[in-house]
DNA sequence: GCATTTTAGACCACACTGGTCAATAGGCCT
DNA sequence: AGGCCTATTGACCAGTGTGGTCTAAAATGC
């Protein structure tokens, strides 16, 4: 696998447009169903060029999950804090470096969760250990130095972190529905980060300890 | 659309052979890509009876929509009562109402979700609407008769009722991802239903009020 | 044994597939 | 200008899969 040394010469700029044509056409219908002509349509190039580049379909495949692995690691996952103990704060930071990640690159994520689902190819090995050390290193991420004495002790505080975290996706999820057929660079986030913020007060309120000294 | 009369004289067993084979294709696939070449191989029947049953691929497909919605409108809403007002409680009776309907038509739910979706086939508008009528009834479904006085004051209710039910949905999605591979007639659910009780317990614990009275 | 209904799958024209390649356009050096 | 090299295009290829048809056989009922 691989690429023509002539890709990395091209604009930046038509680097992703290709790259994001042919992430979204993959993510869209896996492997086999992806069409090599509607990616070089939606990149605007000339069908030859895609296997200049690249050598096949297989090989532009493989080069992409590589670059969403590496995307994820140096845009996201390298981004967050686990310096913060509190583990609403904690999310919160995770949520905001996420946005950015995802506006940047909005079809990586679905490449990466459609790549696993994929059974027509059989992927190098190699490719899937490292999508599982990155959801290893996305628990550590998580949970690793949170401060459990802030809960409150009448509940399990596991089951707490669980709910917490539900909760957030949920959020995220519900929005993500909504804007869905919006054109994201229009769009004013700030309301929604304050509607989130607000959640995010709820949550610390309920799942909290009452604090004892004065504030 | 007339589906012929023949496809009712069959077993019951064949026809919904047939119907998740195609719930099932068109649900992963989309109307245009999925292959009725594929429905017929998977439902084990002659390419000739598809289309002796149904006349074309887009009739059958508005059939799969009628189905589907007759099917969640009576194997699930109606089957909500909406007579409990303890909103946790009303939740965790709306999922079991859901696992047994889940059970019972494992595609029903995705081929619904992924109907909307179709941009290729324009349905017919009273499709549209009918599911838009599901939706608004799901709604009320969740809302309508619940008693607002069992939350604790000190944080607003509505943000409540919203995080409750995204950390049940949470727990929900990661159940279905988890047992995703399995072959579902073969599990013991006792322990999920279990551990599913014990996060409505801690939701209880820290969103209603303390109970005032002695229990 | 006959008439009717079910059934299977070979077959059709056609669309689309991943991939190739000859022709060309464009930049750069002399 | 001319020669050289790389970048680029899209017509083209054989092969596969498409929705749909139809013939001929099997099953059913009488």
């Amino acid at each position: 696998m691989e690429i023509n040394q002539s890709f990395y010469n091209l604009d930046i700029d038509k680097q992703k447009r290709i790259i994001e044509a042919a992430l979204k056409e993959f993510a869209e219908n896996g492997y086999e169903k992806a069409s090599t002509n509607q990616i070089v349509k939606n990149a605007g190039i000339g069908k030859g060029m895609l296997f200049y580049y690249f050598n096949s379909k297989e090989d532009l495949y493989l080069f992409l999950i590589n670059y969403c692995l590496d995307i994820t690691m140096v845009e996201f996952f390298q981004r967050i804090d686990t310096n913060e103990p509190d583990f609403v704060e904690r999310l919160k930071q995770i949520a905001e470096v996420k946005a950015k990640y995802h506006l940047k690159n909005p079809y990586v994520l679905n490449f990466l969760g459609s790549f696993i689902l994929n059974e027509a190819l059989e992927v190098p090995k190699a490719y899937r250990k490292r999508y599982e050390e990155l959801l290893a290193l996305s628990n550590l991420k998580l949970y690793e130095n949170i401060d459990k004495t802030l809960f409150r002790k009448d509940v399990d505080t596991d089951k707490a972190l669980k709910l917490i975290q539900w909760s957030i996706e949920g959020y995220q999820n519900e929005l993500i529905n909504q804007l869905k057929n919006q054109n994201l660079s229009t769009i004013n986030f700030d309301p929604y980060w304050a509607e989130f913020y607000g959640y995010l007060e709820v949550l610390k309120t309920v799942y909290y300890q009452k604090e004892e000294g004065a504030k």
